[in-house]
RNA sequence: GGGCGGCUAGCUCAGUUGGUUAGAGCGCCUGCCUUACAAGCAGGAAGUCGGGGGUUCGAGUCCCUCGCUGCCCACCA
């Protein structure tokens, strides 16, 4: 029995089944359009950030797909053509350092093995285990395309990265060439400027003499002192620096010292560069260690001296240091200058200390011959790209953070030396030494035909390849006339849902490399490609960080991680959305609780019991003989004139909501669209529309079956379209409920097919609202008034009610509703309220339980006198306003009219409080 | 050293171009097992909007300044 729900919501006993069906049925795929360009069909499609293949899914996860899901599932029910596009990237070091732990474990290394071996073990701990947070995906429901699931080394994506690589290579925007780079000595391979993380680091400077030598080449006696925070570096100095003109070390041009610990005789250069107030104003210069240096030293046309070897152990070039660690090899140099007498000094100094982003060693500057893009020319159409307004930002704010980076942007390291990723098409020749760099596999050198050649050793950066998504996804580069349609219809994709974390690494070289390869693919029209037309995507929206309870980052190490699985299980997938969801506004981040859960749990199972409701209802009916029409739902429901009020009222408020959840989402206010849901289901549908619909309800011989009928009729109108409007922030509750309201037969295979509410302008204006409003107000009064003067729960009172002759009709017509929800027994229209009642009084009316009164007069009395000093307060503050003739000069006409009215309000209900006052001798 | 946020009820957060009496959820207090729901219902208390100054008829909202706090970027040895 479809109709036959169990009592309490568990989300465990429906979650699987759907989640599994959404797949199965695959509800989310969205071929190849076969019908032309977009213009037949608006589409909407987003990229999923892909996760890494080594990853779980956490809580920012969740929140990132949470958010994405729910705009998917709300395009899609708007009737776009919708496509989200699921994958995974092959993160180069986070995988090729998981796999080699696990060599290690089983005692053997990836040296050991070589590099096929190794690389055939990554693709099988990738098969094993790589769809890990895929198939959680699954379970939370994300509304993906299934069918066009990649991964970063696929082979028609890698194609991509090799056609990308050549043509920068073609167009001179790759180079190759030793320049001092970040290195990590553990994962042994250059890493990009982005994948270093600097730390605060107590340190120290010390301070080395360098003798100095005249022109016999021995000591004069004198000595210059250098500063350093890497002593051990000193093994590599060429120079030592100082300003041209501080006056300390004029007499020192053109002199040279003695290098101390290697014997090495090296000249006093001069360069601006050195800053006369830090230190002692002399640097030394290592060139092949220090970016600073580096540049020093190709100005001055020194030598660089490594002295490091992959592992950051001292090499050959230093002397009888070979062989130690840096860190080693700094203490003995320090204590060896030390009882040289060429200490002199050690300070304490904080400086930043850069650690790779991966395994937290400290990065080495070194240098090394490596691969580089020229990136100003694709920086530079990134950035006319967001300034011309072809991309938008969401928050706004995070434009210029792009700006600022994009401008200042240094070439990009694109090298690594690793084994796992795109392995760089490029050949060096042992006979000419030149580089052939190909779209095919070479078989001989380009320069001198030498078949003595070998490919690179090295791999792409992982964030090349996932660079290139946007295009490559879509088939860039094979673009023919015949294999377009994809490109055509989706490029560029409509927006991008990721967090800033990746604003730089990813998103940043999305829009350099969408807005340089997409450039050259002409229009479906065959007109040439506009810069709009080459982005990648057409918006950003960047969420925030979700955090722990107390707002601190989540961490393992911290050990304040929340599994969302393990949430989900507990309290359901819908209800973690739906916290999510009404906690995200955009740039705020989220300060997880459990206890907003609980809530919307509580929120399901409010949802969950309205069903039961309802079905209750429909069932009663139907053995009455009336039965509900499934086919004439699916709509929104129009409430004529002659219906019942609350019809009226809550079909209003049904298109007010769905007006603003459909503005909400327009904006990314995930939080207002929720909140308003929230509102309108649980504050309107439940706690008013339900109750008052009871006394319409009745299928006892003789009651009114029109009026039956036709209530229940808006009342599974209403609850129907409501859960369309759920849909994509709980969609495995309404799924169930929705296939339960159609008895099993519905009308498309899921709720996600069906059609989001749409307001209707005139519908959500009704005076309904403004009738309603009164008898709610009237009604939380009266209840208000039981309360305190004791009347008990479940008795029935009498009411007396002084109220405005034009309102009286509105009383009069609903005054069964009044009787029900406030447990009044007669409603008695009075020209004023007896005397020794307990009343309150409002603007439009006054207000009386006839009831012995047991009240607390001192507490009433204090109450009264409260509300009396609010009301003087709110007068006399609008008099001050109104007796400005500033203000009624230049306020607008509504507004002071607006003041005035509420001053009149307000002085008719004092009166009417400073009489109770009176009434009750305080 | 630059740049960007945040500071509103006990907690977590909303508050649109300045406009009438600043809101929500949770928590808290009180009373109810009223047959959809105690994961519930009803009523209630609670904020000098970080401090100071300014602009304005009018400031949570705009400007200046100070404080606290978080983040990003940067080659100072």
């Amino acid at each position: 029995m479809p109709h036959d729900l169990p009592k309490a919501y568990d989300p465990t006993a429906i979650e699987d089944h759907w989640a599994e069906y959404w797949v199965r049925e695959k509800l989310f795929s969205q071929p190849t359009p076969k019908d032309g360009g977009p213009e037949s069909q608006p589409s909407f499609d987003i990229l999923l950030p892909p996760p890494n293949v080594t990853g779980n899914l956490h809580m920012g996860h969740m929140f990132e797909h949470t958010e994405s899901d729910i705009l998917m599932r709300w395009h899609r029910m708007r009737g776009e053509r919708v496509l989200w596009i699921p994958g995974t990237d092959h993160a180069g070091i986070a995988t090729q350092m998981l796999v080699e732990r696990q060599v290690v474990s089983e005692g053997s290394t990836r040296q050991q093995m070589g590099r096929d071996a190794f690389i055939k073990r990554v693709w099988e701990w990738r098969e094993h285990y790589g769809g890990t947070i895929l198939s959680q995906m699954k379970r939370l429901g994300a509304s993906v395309d299934w069918d066009r699931e990649y991964f970063t080394m696929d082979e028609r994506l890698s194609v991509a990265v090799r056609e990308a690589f050549v043509k920068l290579y073609e167009q001179g925007l790759i180079y190759r060439g030793a320049y001092i780079v970040n290195w990590c000595p553990r994962c042994q391979t250059a890493i990009s400027d982005l994948e270093v993380v600097y730390d605060e680091h107590k340190g120290h400077l010390w301070e080395i003499r360098y003798p100095v030598i005249g022109e016999d080449g021995k000591d004069t006696g004198e000595s210059l002192t250098v500063a350093t925070t890497r002593p051990e570096t000193m093994l590599g100095d060429v120079a030592v620096a100082i300003h041209p003109d501080d006056e300390r070390y004029t007499h020192l041009h053109g002199k040279k010292l003695r290098l101390p610990l290697m014997d090495r005789e090296i000249p006093i250069i001069t360069d601006d560069w050195v800053s006369r107030e830090f230190g002692t104003g002399a640097v030394k210069v290592t060139p092949a260690h220090d970016p600073n240096d580096f540049a020093l030293g190709q100005r001055h046309n020194l030598p660089s001296i490594d002295v490091m070897d992959d592992t950051a152990h001292i090499n050959e070039q230093g002397g009888k240091y070979k062989g130690f660690e840096r860190f080693v090899a700094r203490k003995e140099v320090v204590a060896d200058l030390e009882a040289q007498g060429l200490l002199a000094g050690i300070k304490d100094h904080v400086n930043n200390v850069g650690h790779c982003d991966r395994c937290k060693t400290i990065v080495e500057p070194r240098l090394s011959l490596q691969w580089f893009v020229k990136i100003q020319p694709l920086s530079d159409k990134a950035i006319a790209a967001v300034k011309e307004g072809h991309i938008k930002f969401t928050p706004e704010m995070y434009a210029k953070t792009y700006l600022n980076w994009m401008e200042n942007i240094h070439d990009w390291c694109i090298s690594r030396q690793l084994w796992w990723g795109h392995r760089i098409p490029a050949w060096h020749c042992s006979v000419c030494h030149k580089t052939t760099v190909s779209r095919e596999d070479a078989t001989k050198c380009a320069h001198c035909g030498s078949e003595k050649i070998e490919q690179s050793t090295d791999v792409l950066d992982t964030w090349f390849s996932s660079g290139l998504l946007p295009v490559s996804v879509f088939g860039w580069p094979n673009i023919a006339v015949e294999n377009r349609a994809d490109f055509d219809a989706f490029y560029p994709t409509s927006l991008l849902v990721t967090g800033f974390d990746i604003l730089f690494f990813w998103v940043a070289r999305m829009i350099m490399m969408g807005c340089w390869f997409s450039l050259d693919v002409p229009m479906a029209d065959e007109s040439p490609r506009s810069l709009a037309e080459s982005v990648p995507f057409r918006e950003v929206y960047i969420h925030a960080l979700v955090r722990d309870a107390n707002r601190e980052k989540m961490s393992k190490t911290k050990g304040n991680v929340i599994d969302p699985i393990e949430i989900v299980k507990q309290y359901g997938t819908d209800a973690v959305r739906f916290t999510l969801a009404s906690m995200a506004s955009p740039g705020t981040d989220i300060a997880f609780n459990v206890a907003r859960t609980e809530g919307y749990r509580a929120f399901a199972n409010k949802i969950w019991n309205a069903a039961r409701f309802l079905f209750m209802n429909i069932d009663r009916a139907a053995e009455v003989g009336i039965t509900i029409d499934t086919a004439a739902l699916g709509t929104m429901p129009i409430a004529d004139s002659g219906a019942p009020l609350e019809s009226r009222w809550i079909v209003a408020e049904l298109h007010a909501t769905a007006d603003k959840v459909n503005e909400a989402l327009a904006n990314y206010r995930f939080d207002d669209a929720a909140n308003a849901i929230y509102q309108f289901f649980w504050g309107g549908f439940c706690d008013w529309y339900l109750e008052i619909v009871k006394l319409s309800l009745d299928f006892n011989e003789g009651a009114d079956k029109t009026r039956t009928e036709l209530s229940l009729k808006t009342l599974v109108g209403v609850f129907e379209a409501s859960l369309r409007l759920l849909s994509p922030f709980m969609p495995f509750l309404t799924e169930e409920v929705w296939h339960a309201v159609y008895d099993g037969k519905p009308p498309a295979k899921s709720i996600a097919l069906t059609r989001f509410p749409q307001a209707d302008n005139n519908a959500k204006q009704s005076d309904a609202i403004k009738k309603m409003g009164l008898l709610q107000s009237l009604i939380v009064e009266v209840r208000a008034l039981r309360k305190e003067i004791g009347v008990e729960e479940k008795a029935a009172v009498p009411i007396e009610l002084r109220i405005d002759e034009d309102l009286k009709a509105t009383i009069r017509d609903s005054h069964a509703i009044v009787e029900r929800l406030a447990r009044v027994s007669e409603l008695r229209f009075v020209p004023r309220i007896s005397a020794g009642l307990a009343r309150h009084a409002t603007a439009q009316f006054d207000v009386a339980v006839v009831y012995e009164r047991k009240i607390d007069v001192a507490a009433e009395c204090e109450k009264l006198n409260k509300e009396i000093a609010k009301q003087e307060k709110n007068v006399a503050n609008a008099d001050r306003q109104l007796g400005n003739p500033a203000f009624t000069a230049k306020a607008p006409a509504h507004i002071v009219e607006g003041l005035k009215k509420q001053r009149d309000e307000a002085q008719h209900l004092l009166d009417k409080l400073r009489a109770d006052r009176e009434s009750l001798a305080c």
